[in-house]
DNA sequence: TAGGCCATCTGGTCCT
DNA sequence: AGGACCAGATGGCCTA
């Protein structure tokens, strides 16, 4: 997995402006209240996936999961074939032979245990939309996998912690921290696997 | 084409 | 017993 860094000292400028947004949408107190305390309250806009996240994906999940309920037991449930469109998805005779039969309790069992599983992988996967929605993300970046969601997150938690117990005016302090260039490699590193480089 | 990421299925384990 | 959770396996999609 190839890991990049974050520099603070590149592109100061696109960097400024987009703390700069953070700062004036989300005045820090309470967005690290919010993110900390209260993560399904905030509607925050710091990242270009948030609108995509929040306003899009979880109603999606939603009516996914209505769908899974409605489908099950269907013989044409296995959205997995969507996924893996094999030759025994697309096969008809060998669908219809996963039709699931009352004299078949385990293929019935497992087939709801399926389900099940789809949908809590679907809460997951849902989750992690909200948390991209409150983890700040360069305007260049492509969406952050699963991964990258979740060390971003725990740097961006370790920033604003380093914030709150500066004392320091959060803008002022980033501002500071671009001059500088941000060295403490140890609370912050902007560490994401996907290839995200600076343009 | 290789590697990364992801969804799905599956069986095992733990919990209620 | 049934559901939740977990990890391994598998295959598809996308990108460098």
């Amino acid at each position: 997995m190839e890991d990049l860094l974050f520099d603070f000292d590149q592109d100061g400028t696109a960097d400024y402006a987009f703390w700069g947004q953070m700062d004036q949408n989300f005045p820090f107190q309470s967005q690290l209240d919010t993110f900390l305390l209260d993560c399904t309250a905030a509607t925050g806009q710091l990242s270009p996936w948030s609108s995509f996240g929040c306003q899009s994906v979880f109603p999606d999940a939603q009516l996914t999961f209505t769908d899974l309920d409605l489908q099950s037991p269907g013989p044409a449930v296995c959205p997995g074939g969507e996924n893996s469109p094999t030759e025994e998805s697309l096969d008809v005779t060998k669908l219809s032979a996963r039709t699931l039969a009352p004299h078949q309790p385990y293929k019935v069992q497992r087939h709801a245990a399926n389900i099940r599983e789809r949908k809590r992988m679907l809460s997951i996967n849902s989750a992690f939309e909200e948390l991209r929605c409150h983890v700040p993300t360069f305007p260049y970046e492509k969406r952050l996998s699963k991964i990258d969601t979740l060390r971003l997150a725990i740097a961006y938690i370790a920033l604003l912690r380093e914030i709150l117990m500066s004392g320091c005016d959060p803008k002022s302090y980033v501002d500071e921290c671009m001059k500088s260039g941000y060295k403490n490699q140890t609370n912050a590193i902007w560490n994401t696997s996907g290839g995200l480089s600076a343009p």
